[in-house]
DNA sequence: CTTAGGG
DNA sequence: CCCTAAG
């Protein structure tokens, strides 16, 4: 897929390849199918082997994406200039990301919200951003395809790569992420421009691009969500971990509006479950954090908190939670937990369970004390 | 900033 | 998953 959509970039030279690029990426759009749902579901699968971490998915997503992007910026160039509406000189770089939105939500309904959003966000965060935004903003975006990257890549990397680029990076991810935008902005969305990984894909974006990608895996790395990436976080990258473009898609399909909350919901695969599991051994019950940076590393998604949740969970599953509900009953409510797990699991479980209580706190009241 | 708890 | 209150 990707493919196709790069081979034609190329041409971009004449008029002729460009506009061929637009119908190209129109007629995919409304072909209907996401190019990233290839993943039918993960649920169904227990795998038995430990090593299918990156069973998720291959997030190619981003490629087709962009040109995607480029095709839509060109008609919206086109449009522009016919209406002579804005006074950009050089391509009119900045409402490209309106347009994506529109043209790939065609509810776009948050259009408005989020734009004022960002603008906010941006003369909040960094004010001096606004002034060479027109320039940059859309820069590198837009010329990817048309124009020798060599140049955006230069202008990109020489001046702040910090500002523009997060700026850039900002609605790219956001689109991809977040369809039905908050407008509320959440921390994520904030934080964005901390995270080093990011920029980092958009910065090879291009580069990609221009050159067909060959073995570029998970071109966007990009996990927006809410997290602090710290210092350990350029780790992720190694393992190609993927997408995020799953449960973006499932988002969409199953929940589309939802309820504000729970909005990427990633299925725990058994293995995650084993390496939590394998931590919590280790380390014992309330050094999330430290589980998530030596079991979890390479794994973008998944904060400490999700690990917690995750123990939790499969606490109340294992029974070892001893609650009102009798065991028949927990496990009746957590089937989908239960269904994909093997019984191994669930024994290490309880026996962790009863070697490190997670409430911490024992039935007598007492504080449990870590000892590592 | 990290945990714990609750929604 | 998300959010908030505590250490």
């Amino acid at each position: 897929m990707s493919e196709s959509s790069t081979a034609t970039i190329p041409k971009f030279e004449s008029k002729n390849g460009w506009h061929q690029k637009t119908v190209k990426c129109k007629l995919r759009c409304s072909s209907g199918d996401k190019w990233n749902s290839q993943e039918p579901g993960e649920d169904s699968m227990c795998p038995t082997s430990d090593d299918i971490e990156d069973l998720d998915e291959l997030d190619d997503d981003a490629k087709p994406l962009i040109s995607l992007v480029s095709g839509k910026n060109a008609k919206k160039v086109v449009q522009a200039a016919k209406a002579g509406t804005s006074v950009r000189q050089k391509r009119l770089r900045k409402p490209t990301k309106r347009y994506i939105e529109e043209l790939s939500d065609p509810k776009a309904k948050h259009v408005m919200e989020r734009k004022s959003y960002l603008s906010a966000t941006l003369k909040d965060k960094r004010p001096k951003i606004r002034s060479h935004d027109e320039l940059h903003s859309g820069g590198a975006l837009t010329c990817t395809p048309k124009e020798p990257f060599s140049e955006n890549i230069t202008q990109a990397t020489s001046k702040g790569t910090d500002e523009p680029l997060h700026l850039r990076s900002k609605p790219v991810s956001e689109r991809r992420t977040n369809p039905s935008f908050i407008s509320k902005g959440r921390r994520w969305s904030i934080r964005s421009q901390n995270e080093p990984y990011q920029v980092r894909a958009v910065k090879f974006a291009p580069k990609e691009l221009s050159l067909t990608g060959p073995s570029a895996q998970a071109p966007f790395e990009s996990r927006p969500r809410r997290g602090r990436p710290k210092k350990s976080l350029p780790l992720s990258f190694l393992e190609s971990e993927d997408d995020e473009s799953e449960d973006d898609c499932v988002k969409k399909r199953t929940c589309k509006k939802s309820n504000d909350r729970r909005k990427h919901q990633r299925m725990w695969t058994t293995p995650e479950v084993m390496k939590l599991i394998d931590g919590i051994a280790q380390y014992g019950t309330g050094r999330w954090t430290d589980i998530k940076k030596l079991m979890f590393s390479s794994t973008a998604y998944r904060t400490p908190i999700d690990l917690r949740d995750k123990w939790r969970n499969l606490l109340r599953a294992s029974g070892a939670q001893k609650r009102k509900s009798n065991k028949k009953e927990v496990k009746e409510k957590l089937k989908d937990v239960v269904r994909s797990l093997p019984s191994s699991v669930f024994r290490r479980v309880r026996e962790l369970a009863s070697l490190h209580p997670y409430p911490r706190f024992s039935p007598g009241g007492r504080y449990i004390r870590r000892k590592n």
